[in-house]
DNA sequence: TGTAAAATCACGCATTTGCGTGATTGAATA
DNA sequence: TATTCAATCACGCAAATGCGTGATTTTACA
């Protein structure tokens, strides 16, 4: 069989940017015609040639218009083709603005040309190749994001009522939902802004949704 | 230097408990004493003997408690014992419990002895080595819980008090904080409901965060 | 330049809410 | 056995809320 994968670079470090090039050539199957010094260079010829790459490696820091930014309007231009960010940044923020804004794969620059190659092929085969301490950050902000906080220690019965808020019913219609009297809703919400230490119905939502006590 | 990494892994089918075993000890500074065919087993035995290795290798199915289930329980007994999961379960639900719960590895067996103790050597440095397909999952999922709706063209003004609303203002401070008369935040509020289609406070609090669309 | 949308302000009224201040019952626990 | 705590119910009141029904002024844009 003969596989073709055409790869687009965009890479402001002209060394960088020939090696990768040199590299992704190197091999029979992928191919990289094309490399750009920023974003908008990029994003200009794209247009205008109707290119569609397979793979855009794609580094973050790039003068004017910066990597991540370019990630959305890479997409509205040639949405099936799949971004790999190449970069020294590892921070949090940069991970997780690449990742929500799309990207497929996350490599630092420290890594060999035959892992950018496997990499590439990783991709192609609908996998997401990550640097390994990448991977560890996107873990634990994901991990962050699912805990259920516990420390209220709410009763069941505030815990159901306390859905039924976040549903947006009143003090009425929670009361004839769960078959009680409205002044014993009322004394239960009493408890669960005392628990949450809060004093609005507002607030206690707030809350209850942030902090996952459902 | 003289680095010594202590590994038990919890596998229920034999064979592969056993190559795993072998596999680990060919190397010299990683080294598997003990192997559990049952979560069960291995949390007595880690009680009993107040074992504390540096690696964990999980499997998911197994008999009785789970592998998923079985973190916490591991998790209490030896804090600082990081947990790789290798299994054949890469459904979405599997992956997001196991992360969830604190995994910080998630291998699938197809892997060759030399991944696996690469993998381990990773995880050691601060990594969370993970199958590039469910990295892709992990993507995915991280990616959807992150994504800003933007469906109900709320303006500018309306967007910030509708922030203010989820902080847990009442009009009156809304008002105060943001210079208006009480009349024209009530105003703004009634829009934001038409346009979120809710007809109260509470929905619509819920509406704002759980939708994210601020 | 005209028009539509957004932002501002206003009154009245029925309903809802938050809170103070109680009480009773039953189950769990020390 | 005593005691604590969750769950239930009750009254009253000041404040807040939702909604109907207006109006005026900016701002954007075609």
């Amino acid at each position: 069989m003969n596989i073709h994968i055409d790869v687009i670079v965009i890479e402001d470090n002209e060394l960088f940017r020939d090696s990768l090039k040199e590299a992704i050539n190197k091999s029979s199957d992928i191919n990289c015609k094309y490399t750009f010094s920023s974003g908008e260079a990029a994003l200009d010829f794209i247009a205008k040639e109707e290119l569609v790459p397979d793979i855009i490696l794609l580094d973050i820091g790039l003068p004017g218009m910066n990597g991540i930014e370019l990630i959305p309007e890479l997409r509205k231009l040639s949405p099936t083709s799949k971004i790999i960010i190449i970069t020294v940044h590892d921070d949090d923020e940069n991970v997780f603005n690449a990742i929500c804004a799309g990207a497929s794969g996350y490599l630092l620059k420290d890594l060999s040309s035959e892992k950018i190659l496997a990499s590439i092929i990783e991709v192609m085969n609908g996998g997401a190749p990550m640097n390994s301490h990448i991977a560890k950050k996107v873990l634990n902000m994901f991990r962050d994001q699912n805990v259920k906080s516990n420390g209220y220690s709410l009763s069941e019965r505030e815990k159901e009522i306390l859905s039924l808020l976040v549903e947006g019913l009143s003090k009425k219609q929670i009361a004839e939902k769960i078959f009680l009297s409205h002044h014993t809703v009322d004394s239960h919400l009493r408890n669960i802004y005392a628990k949450l230490e809060v004093h609005s119905r507002s607030s206690a939502i707030s809350k209850a949704i942030k902090e996952k006590l459902l």
